[in-house]
DNA sequence: GATGAATGAGTTTTCATTCAT
DNA sequence: TATGAATGAAAACTCATTCAT
């Protein structure tokens, strides 16, 4: 394998197994299997293999998303569609769900910028805005519709993560989008 | 003021301004006006610090939301109170915001149980079962349920602390209660 | 001892010993008798603490150079008392000739400011103003009559150290001022 | 160019820029715009690579210097012609100067022997000898005598190099000759 | 000859914890 | 109780050298 892949995957696997806290370079050499001097041939620093791995999971995660997007169908169809889309994406890659949640919520840990903290968000503003404009979706402020997709998305994920749950029992995701379509639809 | 108590509030504004990752012995002494041998007087060490930190937010918000609970509401009046409690805990003292999200989310840090990142939850548990009770809740399964409100809530909170929306704003937070009552209600 | 002291004393040991390139923190550590992270308390790195020898040495050698100053002395019996300060300094303690000469030959090593080399010849400027003044030191600019004191004492010195003269052989330094003085005196 | 040639060069460039303690293989490299292991090709290391540096201006400078030597001259003018000679190799070249200042004070940097930091006063003991036998230089240890060369020149070039005066001015060479001269002279 | 990716030992620096005072 | 200097193991990072291509 590419051995940048290696390194970027690694970092996954670790962050997810053992957090952020006890990540070190040796450790991420190592899973990789490559010496500690050759992560640094491909990222600057710690910072910027983290940075590129968010980055990367971010690319990743908007193009999933967005694929499932079609202007032809329904909001509600769309909508259904992306929380499926983005589900997916977590549950097929459940190390990419923990990494960027710790990401996320480490303030100042590798990025200057507290707005990419947003950027997975994307395709949920492009959803949102097209339903207000059908009048289909409540006339309610952005934030709080965001709120209200991402964050039981969010969760939802998190519990089945956690084996608290299983989104993959029959019925249970048309449950869950029909409740959360019931929080935003007009 | 206590030593305890200053260290104890040391390691949360920390936290909340430099993130986990920045964290360390020395600072919180300073920033406590303690020397650092001093907090081993009142803590085994970090992890226990964290852990102790932890657990007074935890008392703190269940005492604090579980305040507005009154059987002889009705479910949906319990429902917004509880919202509202829940979120004036983190509007209040927004440290302990973004101090919880980095402790849930930094899997085998500090914690040997990941149950413990459920113990926010316990509140709305106690509602969701007796609003499922009375039929008034959708019969869909308690994570479900879950995620449909601690999951906006959440989103929410980090939404405002980031300055994208203000909760504060008239009518703000009744639009938000309402709409996540209709992902929850029968 | 002092750490401080120690540290800066062994840094001083093996630059002369090994030279900066083989300098590092352990062994200056080791040297010092303390614990690496112990330099740490006391300078802010490498760096720091080359700097901070170098402007202990600079402190004492002009403070020695200077004690042997003398207005009411003629010129040229200050020129030689000066040098035989000078050269004192070096040969009391040779350890401090052979980190000043590394120090100033390492361009952007450890200094921003590159005037900071010429602190040393601060003693020599102020007799060379007089002498000139007094028309007992020849009209030449600065610079030429500054390379004609330091030059030769700087090397006299060096070739010393090398044991490739003898300057504590009676009448060696007597000689030395009389061509150097020959060389700047009107 | 010769790559030997390049690597040499870039070298030279390399330590009068950032110095010895900047020095590494890929920096040289690079600013020869050869690849890393073949600098290998053309040196045993970079211990030999800085040695042949070395070895080079020494034998530049001589030749040089020598170059100007004139048995049918008189001492004093051969003694004006060398140190013109000497000036003029290191004003036109000045990473010659920086690099050899700096080899000459890494003691047991890159070489066993100290004597090799003798070599370059090679052509100074040819004069002085002669000039001694003549009864034209003092009758004074050779080491003195070389102080009253040598190290007047290696500072006023240096002076110059720092631009702390302009040895291109007209006169101002001929003054420090002349005053150099009668440290020496008889 | 020439390359430059890869190595891994070595370097600087950090920091949780201890302990003499 | 309280201190904070001191520790040293562990972390991030560097770099001379090698070697498969």
């Amino acid at each position: 394998m590419d051995k940048r892949e290696a390194i970027l995957k690694s970092v996954l696997k670790l962050v997810n197994r053992e957090g952020f806290y006890h990540l070190n370079m040796k450790k991420i050499a190592q899973e990789a299997g490559v010496a500690a001097g050759t992560i640094y041939l491909y990222f600057k620093g710690k910072e910027d293999l983290i940075n590129a791995l968010y980055a990367m999971i971010v690319a990743e995660f908007n193009q999933q998303v967005l694929e499932g997007y079609d202007d032809s169908k329904t909001v509600k169809e769309n909508f259904f569609e992306m929380m499926s889309k983005a589900i997916d994406f977590y549950l097929d890659q459940p190390d990419n769900f923990s990494f960027v949640e710790q990401y996320t919520y480490a303030p100042f840990l590798f990025k200057e910028n507290q707005d990419e903290n947003f950027l997975l968000l994307l395709p949920i503003y492009k959803m949102m805005r097209e339903g207000k404009t059908a009048g289909i979706i409540r006339n309610i402020p952005d934030a709080i519709l965001l709120s209200l997709i991402h964050g039981p998305m969010n969760t939802i994920v998190k519990l089945h993560l956690a084996h608290k749950t299983d989104l993959n029992k029959k019925g249970a995701r048309q449950k869950f989008y029909e409740a959360a379509w019931d929080a935003i639809c007009a």
